[in-house]
DNA sequence: CTGTTAGCGCTTTCAA
DNA sequence: TTGAAAGCGCTAACAG
């Protein structure tokens, strides 16, 4: 038989006689035969490999992310190809092209940068689906969630339980997560009739050794917060370290809402109040819209914008096991 | 210029005249061209591309293992594609069958069955390095934790601070992590004279879910254990969650060991007395065994087993911010 | 229905 | 020192 009836019994095609196709099927079997992606990649201009870069894999908010994108493509039989920036734009672009130079079918990315003006040619004819945060001046899908609004709310929420002191622990202020989220913190501050006090505002770079510090900084103020808004999940492990190392107690001497979830949120010391992002369902959404950008390359690119819920725990509430 | 002067000229060949070397690096430079790997990859028949194959991406001991990996690659120009098996052979095959028709160069997995008899052709050839579990049958390197001295020194760990019914929560028995720490646990019983209790051990599966049943039925238990050895991180997890909905103190009423450390294990309310276990030295000692093979493929098959070491927290102790 | 053939982009002889 | 040409494994167009 010609490796052409071989090549049409794999793709299913209706134009082989039943009894060659067995015969086919059958020599598959006895030999092991598995096809060899590259050539197949090579004839049909491209491949059933997606990229996929994060900032940081380390962080659940990533792997939640994965997850949900493996979910999808593993049903369309394709592959994910993972890669770290580690927030580090040039990094980033360095894996970027890695992947273009692989010829994934896809990409999907957590931009390390702000502005992508003249990286459109490095785009250029590939699917595209920003997650997380929103790139400028380059033309893709993105999957985003209401950082304003969280951050808000979670400020908010403190502001309700009656604190008029409120720290901040910000991000990396040359992303949209960490520009929104303090957006949200002062904008809720403003509309509580709160003045704005620099002092209050920590950077951390969303590293949990960042949320350290900038926690010993609030707690070492004159005049300490009453409660802080940590910007995202590592440094709220950061903060609460720093916190436990001054053996200061939360939530009575201060209190604490972190930005992000964590499996293990509740079992911390406290259990942290957060506002959750649906991370699993960003991954999965991302990837549906790449499928939808692969059947039709030609619709304008699509932002969702999902939404966050604040979750209430211990660390600004009262501890149910404590009489 | 022929496209074979081109790739001269990137394969940094030095039978190139330096002005024509300099006018493709322009062409290069203006064209913005990348060359295809995937015509390179179907010529030299090899490609930059590692597989790992983990059971659990989400697991932070396989984060901090990828990571490992990732970073002595990158050096070598060489991407990392990582699939989940989750725990479950069937898809395992899966992946490793996709991975290799993906033309990997090489390939790390965390082992999903106990015995790889019958699976020799698949790996035909091909550089591989098992980690975290020994796989059986099969004539590969593999990097793995000494598991029975990790356990038996958690154990122990109980019995010195005086507990004499000390409950187990396995993982799955059908991988060597999950056998060899439950070894460790009835030898260190054995050893201090103390009667082996079936009912003080119960399975977790190696999932949350899991170590929160298993906890619950220990709590159960007419005579309850004072202290109980997890035998992997994400059942620490459930088993502390389960403790807590009981409001049962720590360490006070109940005491607790953990396998495999986690960042924010300090942070757990109580932190967590663990049997930390070198994640990321595991990845990177994996990959670096994955090189010597590159290099050398004849060498015979090496077993790397690197110590775990026992980490005090507050779940055996007393909590230093307690008065 | 099945086989023959061309060519995807690259590297590596071989020839000049 | 450079270019021409073959061929990696596959698929799709074409021929039979």
């Amino acid at each position: 038989m010609s490796t052409a009836t071989v090549s049409r019994v794999l793709a299913g095609s209706d134009l082989v006689r039943e009894n060659l196709r067995l015969r086919v099927l059958d020599s598959i079997e006895a030999l092991g035969y598995i096809p060899n992606q590259i050539g197949r990649s090579l004839r049909r201009q491209t491949t059933n490999i997606i990229g996929l870069v994060v900032t940081d894999i380390q962080n659940p908010f990533f792997t939640s992310i994965l997850r949900g994108v493996q979910d999808v493509f593993q049903e369309q039989e394709l592959v994910v190809l993972t890669a770290n920036s580690d927030e580090n734009p040039k990094k980033e672009f360095l894996h970027l092209q890695i992947l273009l130079s692989q010829g994934v079918r896809g990409l999907i990315f957590a931009p390390a940068r702000l502005d992508y003006q003249g990286f459109e040619h490095l785009f250029k004819g590939m699917s595209v689906v920003a997650i997380d945060r929103t790139p400028l001046n380059i033309n893709v899908d993105s999957v985003v969630v209401d950082n304003v609004a969280g951050a808000k709310a979670a400020t908010q929420h403190l502001i309700d339980l009656g604190h008029r002191r409120i720290g901040f622990i910000a991000g990396i202020s040359t992303v949209t997560t960490g520009q929104d989220r303090l957006k949200g913190y002062l904008e809720a501050i403003k509309e509580a009739g709160l003045p704005k006090n620099d002092g209050l505002i920590q950077d951390g770079l969303f590293l949990q050794q960042g949320g350290y510090k900038a926690m010993k900084k609030l707690i070492d103020l004159k005049v300490p917060p009453t409660a802080v808004v940590s910007s995202n999940n590592l440094m709220s492990l950061g903060a609460v370290q720093a916190i436990h190392e001054r053996c200061i107690k939360i939530p009575d001497e201060i209190a604490i809402v972190g930005f992000d979830d964590m499996p293990w949120a509740s079992f911390l010391q406290p259990p942290l109040t957060v506002i959750a992002q649906p991370t699993y369902e960003i991954g999965r959404r991302a990837a549906l819209l790449l499928l939808e950008r692969f059947e039709n390359p030609e619709i304008p690119a699509r932002k969702l914008v999902l939404e966050t819920k604040l979750i209430i725990r211990a660390s600004t509430a009262l501890n149910p096991c404590v009489n």
